[in-house]
This record gives C-alpha cells, structure tokens and sequence, in this order.
DNA sequence: ACTGTTTATGTTATCGTTACCCCGACTATT
DNA sequence: AATAGTCGGGGTAACGATAACATAAACAGT
C-alpha cells in the first residue's frame, strides 16, 4: 500500500522516460503522437492508477466539461425524469452533469449561479422559479451561457425551451367546452410564473371562443393551494359546489384534490371533472392516471442540452427559442357534466 | 458591458494597490490584517463582481469543501430525503455536495468514483448498491475518505452507518406472528445485498422464536419481482395462495403488490396482511400508508455526514460504524389471518 | 541607542495541467 | 546538394490561487 499522495503527470512521466508534455498529449490521444508510443504510456499510466486532475486541466485549458443544471425542486418527479436525460445526452456529448439544488429559497439561487461560476462550469441549464431577473443578469454579467427551461422570464431575451403552455391551456379548456362544461374552478400553481399565466390564458380563449365569459372560472389562489396541500386540507378550496369540472395546475395538485373529493365522497368524473398538467407516471401503479396536458420532460431536456451545446459552439448566434408542442391524455378523469 | 474575461484576485490588486496575496487574505477574511483594510479590500472586489475561482484554490490548498454522494437511484424518494437533509448538514459544516448518480449501471460506478477523485472530493458518500468490492477498493487504494450508507459489504472494514435491518425484520416477523400468521410470501430486493440478507435473517430470527419453521416462508427472487413490477404483472408472484401474509422488501414494492392484489379483489387487510420496509411518505395523499418499518432516512443521513467530517478531522481514527435503531409504524395493512 | 517583538504587507514557489513554440532527424522536392 | 516539409517529441510559461517565508515600519523594554 503506497503512502504516497495521488499520482501525476510528473510520476508517469518519470517512470517511463518520456517529458510530461508528452505524456499529457497521450493520455488526451493525440494523434500527433504514434499509436505506439501512446499505447505505451497509457499502459504503464493504468498499471500506477493515474487519474488526471480535472481542476488543473480545467484551470489551464479553460474548458471544465461540466455542464450545471439549477432546479429547485428535486423531489419532483418532474425534474427527476428531465435530469435523466439531460445526464443521457451531456454524456454523449462528453459531458458531466453537475445537479445544483436550490431548495426553494430565493436568495440559495444566486449562491447557486456563484457556485456554479467558482466551479468553472462550460454552461447551465436554468429553471427558474422565481420570476426575478436578477439570477439572469448575474449570469449574462458573468458571461456564462445558460438556457432557460420550462418558464420564460417577463423581459428577458436568452435561449429558452418550454412547451406550449398556452396551447396546453386550451386545449383543456376546449375539452372540458365539448363535454359541456360552463362553469370551473381553477387551482392555480406558482404566481406569476409564465407557465402559469400561460396555462391559464390558454384556458380563457378556449371558453371566450365558445362565447363563456372569464367569470365563469374561480380561480383559487397559489397561497391557498399551497398552505391547503401542506396541511392536507383542501376542503374548503373546493366549495362552494358552483363548477362542474376542476382545472389544476399540475398532477400533484390534482392529487391532493382527488383525495379530498374521495373524502367529500364526490366521484370522478361522475360528479366532477378533473383535467391538470404535467401526466406524471409515478411507477407506482396504485395511483390512477390522471386525465392531463403532456409536458414531454423528455423532449424539453434534450431541447435544451442541444440548444445549450449549439450556444457554447457559437457564441454570437441569435436567440434561441424552443416551444415544443402539447397533447391532451385522456385517462377518463373527465366526463360530461351531471 | 465589459467584454473581459472573469475578475481575478490580480485584477482586483491592480485595482486597489494591494499585493495579490493580501486580496487573497482579505477574501478568506484573514483576521491578522486590519478590519479596516479587509473592509476595503472586500467593498472593492464586490464592487468588481469578483468570484473566487474554487478551482484554482482546490489545486494549491489540497481542500475542495465538496463532498460528493454517489447514489443509484435519484427517483427513489428514500434518496431524495437523505439528499436533502445531507445537503443541509454540510451546508453548515461548510461543505457543498455534489451528487454523482450511477444509475444501476455497475460500470458507472467506478466512474463515478473516479469522477469524484478526478475533481478533488474531499469524501464520499457511497451508496453500496451492487456487492462489489472493487469500488471500495478503488477509494481505499486512493486514500479517499468515504462513508459506506445503507448497507455493508461483506469483508469490508470500513465506516458504515445504517440502519438495524435486522431488527427491523425481527419486528415485522413478531408483528406477523403475533396477529396469528403462519404462512408468509417474502416479496425479495436486490440480492444478495446485506439489507436484504439482514431483513430476512431477522424475520426468520422472530419465526423461530415462536417455533415457524423457515419453510412458511415461500420466497419470490428480486429477478421475478423486479421483472414483475417493469411489467406491471406481478399477478403469477402472488400465486399459489398458500399464505396469509405478505412481507414486501420495501414500500415501492409494496404497492405494487398491493395495486395487484386490487385487481385480483383480494382486500388489504382482511384478506391477506402486508407490511414491508421504508415508510415513504410520498406527498401525494391519494396513496395509502402502509404497515412499514421505519429507517429513519433522516438520521442515517446526519450519522452519515458526521462520521465523515469525523474522519476528514481525524484520518487515523479506528473504524466507526453507527447502526440506527427502527421502529414499526402501523398503518392498518395488517390484521390476524381470516 | 540597541535589540526584540509585533503589525502590516510583499515575494516567491508551487499545485497539475495544457498552450505554444522549438528543435533535431528524416524524407521528399527542386 | 540545398531547401522545404513531415514526424516525434521536448522546453517553458502560463491558468488563479495559496503556503511559507521575507521584509519594512512601528513600538516597547532595557
């Protein structure tokens, strides 16, 4: 057991003559070097266990090939589909994924970017929660290329991928218009985010083109959402009984809903239609499908690793924008009114 | 908008006529130089949008305050609690975590490891997933400070914190028995793991006591399981019904188990018991809660992180293992065979 | 006035790698 | 035979920060 710290260029190359220079070029294969005198060192480069030292690499080349993916939320199914395919696709590109979590705090999001930055990363893959510009700024001062994903910042112009919120949001709306519905209520999800005030203007043209006014939409504030899932107590949101379908903004809302349905011993879709966003598939197949607005994580994350890669390829490309197209899923959670 | 590249320390000295090593103390808020100039010092960097590059300080300091956790399976909500609350505890040591997701590729394992040798870890907290000694091996080989969590590895000597599996299969098996059960069907996790081992050592240790011989036990592999729930047919696992009671692995199975016995009409619990390990609280309410063991997925991931900096403190310290202690929560997928 | 100690800062040498330029020995061309 | 162009590889100086030591000034004590 050799007591020595890690081994570098300077011990491999001592160990078989050749200038670190050199070795360094064969453990890159260049092909300026003979294929033999590169085989050669690689082999005596495993048998002492060299493992190159990224930082030094980085600090001096200037390219980490770590590519940083912010998100708030890693619990979220959601994410966890996207961040599996956005590792799939860095990887193939040779790069490494480096998953920053900010927990839903506002002021860890610009820490994020700074660690982020500190850490030499070649670009990052942004879902910005907050609508708050300022995280945006840091990273254009900075000089860090970004995409934007899944939301679009008021204001702000930058290479962003999202799906058809808006489309999305009508399309609800004309589903539960042709079954006859005419009056909603809305759960809504984060305020003031785009896929939110998307999702939710969407909705309104639909009805305005089947002539049923805006009023015919309750809408139940994010607070009240929010604190009504926190406490599993969703009842009250629910009354009074004046809709016949229910609109929400993500299958987990719609979860909680469900639940308190069950519980009021209202059925669905008997008694009430249920439509909402995301058509996440648990793994767990005691949860009912929901019927719902596909988001394609899939197709969103790979969007936007292409994106991001084109951008780190050519810096002074014009703005990209990605919007990828919507479909509805019926899992029978909707139904024509009583 | 200035089109230069990042400020350094030596931007920031030419700036404020200090030599680039004061810059660099006031940064780290050295207290031997004067408040008032550290003050200064500091005002002027932030000023300039200065970010220390962690890269460049790792390589000349041997210390990168990472920690990275290398874990299979970031879907899994078991995971993504631990992740959470082994972020929080390093945050305030200090320390930032980078996760490495090996996705139950046993190849990519060793990858990742050395990934997180190549970028200057100061530890690790490794997830056994496979029985796989050369892992440890490689970090051992690389004097790399690591954490084993969850399981053991048979002939290893090494830190360890998990939690008492086969307490917890002692106690799911006298919970069994005391409601009466005689025949059981032990729905298996990966093989060969020592949580799966422990649980079932420790089942048929409660058995024993109460004079069941380990035959009541009829066995389904993880293959046939594992297979089962891909395909969502887990129906012919469940067959023939020669037991009253099911042991699941772990929750996820369990629902799976469960979701099948639902479209056979058999009722949890009048028709046949079900208990099983980890106790996930999903969020999502529509789920049931099911009779689980406990692991307390918070404390193996604070135990974790202490034994860590324990051992970043002091490297010649005996090994240290910390087993948790479990608990059965009663959720009511229990009751004495019809 | 001399020495010793503290205070506040500057100098130098790395950390491990890669970028850039160089050189000697052939081969091929004029 | 002289010139030019490969091939195979070496030498040196960074990248941005910190550790370790050095130094200049100020002050105290005898």
């Amino acid at each position: 057991m050799p007591r020595r710290a890690r081994v570098t260029l300077k011990d491999v190359s001592n160990e078989c003559g050749y200038a670190i220079n050199t070795i360094s070029r064969a453990m890159r294969d260049d092909k300026k070097l003979p294929a033999a005198t590169r085989e050669k060192i690689r082999a005596t480069a495993r048998r002492m266990g060299y493992i190159p030292n990224s930082l030094a690499s980085t600090l001096r080349s200037g390219r980490s090939h770590i590519i940083a993916v912010i998100v708030n939320d890693v619990h979220n199914q959601h994410f966890c589909v996207m961040l599996s395919k956005m590792d799939e696709a860095l990887r193939q590109a040779g790069y490494n994924i480096m998953i920053l979590c900010m927990q839903l705090d506002e002021a860890l999001g610009e820490q994020m970017i700074h660690t982020a930055i500190s850490q030499s990363v070649d670009g990052i893959l942004y879902f910005p929660y907050h609508n708050n510009r300022t995280h945006i700024d840091y990273m254009v001062k900075n000089r860090m290329p970004f995409v934007l994903l899944d939301r679009w910042i008021q204001g702000i112009v930058a290479d962003c991928v999202r799906c058809d919120d808006e489309q999305g949001g009508y399309l609800a709306g004309r589903h539960l218009i042709g079954l006859g519905h005419r009056r909603f209520l809305f759960l809504s999800g984060v305020l003031a985010s785009s896929s939110q005030l998307d999702r939710h203007r969407g909705f309104l043209r639909a009805l305005a083109e089947a002539g049923v006014s805006a009023d015919s939409v309750r809408v139940v504030p994010w607070e009240a959402v929010s604190e009504g899932m926190m406490n599993e107590h969703m009842g009250p949101l629910l009354e009074p009984l004046d809709y016949t379908a229910i609109l929400s903004f993500s299958d987990e809302i719609a979860y909680h809903a469900l639940n308190t349905l069950r519980q009021q011993g209202r059925a669905v879709p008997e008694d009430v239609s249920l439509i909402s966003f995301d058509h996440i598939r648990s793994g767990i197949p005691y949860l009912p499908r929901l019927t719902s607005i596909y988001a394609a994580e899939g197709d969103v994350a790979q969007a936007g690793v292409r994106l991001l890669l084109n951008r780190l390829k050519h810096p002074d490309l014009p703005t990209q924008v990605e919007i990828l197209p919507v479909a509805i899923y019926d899992e029978g959670t909707t139904a024509p009114p009583a």
